[in-house]
DNA sequence: TCTATATTAGGAATAGTTCTTATTACGAAT
DNA sequence: ATTCGTAATAAGAACTATTCCTAATATAGA
């Protein structure tokens, strides 16, 4: 017996996929919030976190945590990693050689059940390393 | 002109860099601050706060973001990795190759300037894997 | 020891996220 | 098309982790 998850085909829900497919380099909350509030001007933040959250949940889209506070949203599901400028925060893709997981000692990972590897690389993006450069 | 940092040698700063030294395995803030005031009882978590970033500022502990929520605090300061307990939120060190930022292709990584490369390995730890198993 | 001021305790403030509740509206079944 | 059960909503309260503020305290240098 399937378990029937109702899931309603809302219009915020909607909107807010489509809004973190279009703004790219991985948004923000509260910039999801501020798109789709262009289109729906009603919506209220906690329900762009409960449809972040349930898309996450279906596996739609991903949640980005890196070295600045907050949860970027990623329409990427695919493996592949993250690149952060300390300035602005801003959150690219990245793709390097994946570590396979299956290479890695037991004993270096003190006998954890390895379930995902995510690699973080924090550097300055070409706009702000510009900015920084004219302010000299 | 050497620019004066006046830094007073506290009980409470002293304290707080030997708990983070002692607890092992990355404590947070409010575990380091519960440690802390087995020994000086009157000991406040924004003086724990304050001093944990001025010893991060000075290099003698290290602050690690993972994906769950909160900061922990590292006294090994040297290039290495994290793992982190999926169930528990505990965060081990990980001694995996790692990736050196010169081979990094300037394409691949948007064009910026790279300044750090982290590894954050998600898992399951050996005491919550038993325990998980004890379960079923 | 005295003194200037860095540091503290305590609590208020903030940021980001989740929870609560009454209301709305989707969609299945009439 | 209309009705009806309940999933989803708006609005804001609550919560968690962290930072900020201020008067009181205590350290290091004279």
């Amino acid at each position: 017996m399937l378990e029937r998850q109702p899931r309603r085909n809302t219009a915020q829900k909607r909107v807010i996929l489509q809004s973190v497919e279009q703004l790219g380099c991985h948004p923000t909350a509260v910039q999801i919030y501020t798109a789709v509030r262009e289109v729906l001007p009603r919506t209220s933040l906690s329900t762009v976190y409960r449809n972040l959250g349930i898309l996450v949940d279906q596996g739609k889209i991903k949640a980005v945590k890196g070295a600045g506070s907050g949860i970027h949203y990623d329409h990427n599901t695919g493996a592949h990693n993250h690149i952060e400028c300390t300035v602005c925060g801003r959150v690219c893709d990245v793709h390097v050689n994946p570590v396979n997981i299956e290479t890695l000692n037991p004993e270096t990972v003190s006998n954890f059940i390895v379930l995902e590897v995510r690699m973080n690389i924090l550097g300055i993006c070409p706009e702000c390393a510009e900015q920084l450069e004219k302010e000299k």
